[in-house]
DNA sequence: TTGGTTGCCTGACCTTTGTGAAGAATTAAA
DNA sequence: TTTAATTCTTCACAAAGGTCAGGCAACCAA
């Protein structure tokens, strides 16, 4: 639990009790590669700590597995889509690579924000820290080619290309798996 | 204000001292198409609410005038990967349409979350769901032809189709003018 | 009225990426 | 160790979209 206090201290400094009542509506689970830590159609309700391993979100578009996101280490991961609307997710949460992750259960997340101010700011930063995350990601995908793209992804998080199936990357980048072969050829 | 102030009741009700205490902060600009509203290199630290026209959030990639998003009536904007970091922003805010706008310092809105929680609360849920559509966004520009984006837009807010320069159309769906003047000539 | 500017459309050609199929290479299973 | 299943790469061809250039209509300003 450790590593989740000190990701959060990043964001915001909580007092004890909060981070108590935090702790509280943890629970830590272990998973292995391949399994989905949440199915699609479920509404989700929890915010996932990966504490060690890979996750990623994916999702299918014309029956082909279609990668949103990866979280390593030290990262927060949730279906926000779901979440922040109460409606059933078209997307699933898959472990990629043995994981240990801290679920903490957001229905009673959000009754501890009544309690604890300090706790609504902190998801309130953390979740605009990943908004601003994602309006760059438009950027990136809508105006760099692909391979400025998979080199950045390269340059950014060298660990992820190397844990990572090629086909859940080339889904990530918005190309075919060949088409991220061609890249890989070319920068050689 | 009141447009406003029923913008903001969607979101979170909030007390009497609340509402009067934005409103306070908020003033008022009329001001003609085509101007900056915030010019590039400039630190956001203003929300800003669109009462009457439309704005859009701009930049330039290699020389190129690139729409990142529109603003209609009704709706709130802001840079916010400036606004959130403290950084300047490479982005601009530009009026369309004639526009009045209701200016929001956001300085003194980040100081009013320690007097009332129900403000900090109401803009992280504004944030929160623009957070969403910026992750529904993304699914549609990574995985939708030029063409079902710009079936989607006529769908969703045609009159912005109607209000705006098809250059800036272009540019936010992520293709050139020449080709969404095809698909235009092709739908016909 | 004329000339300049802007906004939108069209044609010819080129580049990037996708598709389908098939072949190495790696890993897992028997 | 051999077979089977994945994973990654490569090839030939097709499609989508980009680039460059030119054209026309609408709208100003002189």
């Amino acid at each position: 639990m450790k590593e989740l206090l000190m990701y959060f201290n990043r964001f915001q400094a909580l007092p004890p009790e909060a981070e108590k009542a935090i702790t509280e509506i943890c629970s830590m689970i272990t998973i292995k590669r391949n399994e989905d830590l949440q199915s699609i159609g479920h509404t989700c309700l929890t915010i996932y700590f990966v504490k060690k391993g890979i996750a990623r979100i994916y999702y299918y578009k014309d029956g082909i597995d279609i990668t949103e996101s990866f979280s390593p280490e030290n990262t927060i991961i949730a279906r926000v889509e779901s979440l922040f609307t109460g409606t059933p997710s078209r997307k699933a949460i898959q472990i990629v690579e043995d994981a240990e992750i801290i679920a903490i259960n957001a229905t009673k997340l959000f009754q501890l924000y009544d309690t604890f101010p300090a706790i609504e700011r902190l998801f309130r930063k953390i979740f605009e820290s990943a908004y601003v995350e994602t309006v760059n990601r438009i950027e990136s995908i809508q105006f760099h080619s692909a391979e400025e793209r998979y080199l950045a992804l390269l340059q950014d998080t060298p660990n992820i290309i190397q844990r990572v199936p090629l086909k859940c990357i080339a889904s990530y980048l918005g190309i075919t798996q060949v088409s991220l072969s061609r890249i890989r050829a070319n920068i050689k």
